[in-house]
DNA sequence: AAATTAACGTACTGGTTCGTACATTCAATT
DNA sequence: AATTGAATGTACGAACCAGTACGTTAATTT
């Protein structure tokens, strides 16, 4: 049989559209709010695969979690920053975190979604745990070497630095509507997106040189 | 009738009550988590009055929103760092920032649900339009000091800096745990919250001074 | 004190939604 | 070609849950 040919039986195909569907259906509505018959309506298949494949509807939400989560570990992976000087590193992760994120709303949504119930699904999940050590792998380089050519005077750590930028890339994107809402703004039309990716940049550098603690 | 007389019939007492056990089981359990029946059972009162007061679960939602958001502009309302010179003062209102976020997680997570639905109901609410004006009054007042003073070099506005030190105290508490899950780190931890705080002081002040614009 | 209205409680309904029993089709194996 | 098991579709059940009909008690007014 050739492999791209459409057959009516092919459970891999099931399983990914089914997959597919779910992560838009989950990252939009929420665990809660997400209706197993709509995810079902939405694919080419019926209810029944959902549950012959996940078992449940919370089976199928793990296993949106784990694609997802790889996804981004993967996308991690391609990451090369490590020949850049350390000034220009950190600000081309920075860029490149604004980027991810500006790219994978669906992830975003999700992993709000995980927090609200406390991340219970990660914590089970094997697959899921310390899926960042590779991350703060590089962060770590980039910041040894930064101290070593006297480019950045702080003490934080690998983890630290992946916050500030993981916190500022993140909060445009998860809370645009409120704070469009109560200010004003949107923070992701053309203008302020490019405005703030260069205030990512500029603001993980200047912490870093430790203009601020300084003047303590 | 004496005023804090315990009175079988008293609308106000009965409706602040079902307010406030709402908020927090919104908070935790989202929108569509939460049950009519649970909020009921957790008052003095009955589910009967929820609908007598709300008119429907989404009626009692959107006063939890309203006086959630409303209790927060009258938080701000207290805050004077006016006085303080340009620097002190930007590292004080984040540190307020940082404060308030890690006392009021009911509100966080509020904010954060409502942003899974677009904040569809803060939209529809007059009364939570623009409530952020007031705090950036302050920082606009902040921001013309620092730049006449010469201490600050950036042209980032009211908005930006709002956005960046509530990004930073925001994420802190919204994400706790899946970033804890993925990071194996609490930042809510007594030492790791002392060092935060200081970090998003540090942070402000550095990207205002100008050190991570002018190396480009 | 009688009348009237506001505040409250109980018991129920109708629709929604997760999950499944049962029947069927396709594909690989012998 | 017959057989076997995996993959799929249909129709339905049972629980859950938002919202309500109806009746009762407390406070206010006259």
């Amino acid at each position: 049989m050739t492999a791209g040919a459409a057959r009516a039986h092919d459970a891999g195909r099931t399983r990914s559209d089914i997959l597919a569907v779910a992560t838009r259906v989950f990252a939009r509505q929420g665990f809660n709010g997400a209706r197993v018959d709509e995810i079902a309506a939405r694919t080419r298949t019926t209810k029944r695969m959902i549950y012959y494949y996940f078992g449940d509807k919370r089976g199928l939400y793990v296993a949106v979690l784990e694609q997802a989560y790889t996804e981004l570990r993967t996308a991690q992976r391609g990451v090369d920053v490590a020949h850049l000087p350390p000034v220009e590193a950190v600000r081309a992760l920075a860029e490149r975190t604004f980027d991810h994120d500006d790219t994978h709303r669906d992830l975003i949504r999700l992993v709000v979604g995980e927090n609200v119930h406390d991340a219970a699904h990660i914590r089970g999940s094997d697959a899921l745990a310390r899926l960042g050590d590779p991350a703060l792998h590089v962060i770590s380089r980039i910041l040894a070497d930064g101290r070593a050519s006297g480019d950045f005077a702080t003490e934080a750590d690998a983890v630290d630095v992946h916050m500030l930028i993981g916190a500022f890339c993140f909060f445009r994107i998860a809370n645009q509507h409120s704070f469009a809402a109560l200010f004003g703004r949107d923070m992701t039309a053309p203008d302020h997106r490019a405005r703030l990716r260069r205030m990512a940049g500029d603001m993980v550098v200047a912490y870093l040189r430790g203009g601020g603690a300084a003047a303590r």
